[in-house]
DNA sequence: GTATGTGCAAAGTGTTTGCATTCTT
DNA sequence: AAGAATGCAAACACTTTGCACATAC
């Protein structure tokens, strides 16, 4: 994604164009990830970025609906670029960590039965868990 | 559960039988939950178990099986007991953080498919996101 | 009696915050 | 020039660990 790109998204949120913001966006525009903090961290050019910043624009950028924020059963937060209408989920290998992503999602009926409850606004999220065929033969 | 069946379980988990396990685990066999660590040791009578003794009791009754752990979007973890063959889900509130548990699963034929694909051992957590009855008349 | 578990205090992570300085608009 | 964003260091919340004492078997 180019400059001009990153730089409407961000303007769009209502925020101002800077570099930390740009380079944090670019790299999750580039790769799926999900990607914890530390994660993002190590793959930013040294210097670029202080932690803090990183974690307040990882906020914001998920309070702008730029960014989504996973659990796996981990004890920190991953962070994935939330490409508009792109809603999927993932298989994530109890062993190597890796992770696939599922396009298709099997549970939006669901949600709206969860709406004829009496629930509004429903969300899901859906993660599998399993040992991927690499790891299977070691 | 009366004392018994709670020794039962915690034996055949290969741990000993003391008091501060057999505290936490009646609590989680008598209410639902998901309980933070935090909520547990709110619950339990004063003095009975430090926090330190708790987290470790969690770790192995996961490990044992005897509890599961959830992550909502939170940041920490949840605890509950395993009801053998139990298997379910959840809905959050996001306004009240009200958790109502959801007894039918609707992806086991995902986990089959995801098989098929050439994992192994799939399991997978499913948490709904909403706004609760309740809390949309507030 | 030996192995296992516990409490206490200290340390470890991941994340947030206060504040002076710097950048965006 | 005013407001917003950043870096740094200190603080926080949740969880883990080391060690001496206590309990289970």
């Amino acid at each position: 994604m180019n400059e001009k790109e990153l730089k409407k998204i961000i303007k769009e949120a209502g925020l101002s164009f800077t570099k930390p913001r740009a380079a944090i966006l670019k790299l999750l525009t580039r790769e799926h990830g999900p990607y914890s903090a530390d994660e993002i961290f190590e793959k930013l050019e040294e210097g670029l970025c202080d932690r803090a910043t990183l974690f307040r624009t990882l906020k914001q950028f998920k309070e702008k609906n730029i960014l989504n924020s996973i659990r796996f059963d981990e004890d920190f937060a991953r962070y994935e670029f939330n490409h508009p209408g792109h809603h999927h989920h993932h298989i994530i290998c109890k062993e190597c960590s890796k992770v696939i992503v599922l396009d298709h999602c099997f549970v939006e009926e669901i949600d709206q039965k969860i709406e004829l409850m009496g629930y509004k606004d429903v969300e899901h999220k859906l993660e599998f868990f399993a040992i991927c065929p690499n790891c299977q033969n070691k």
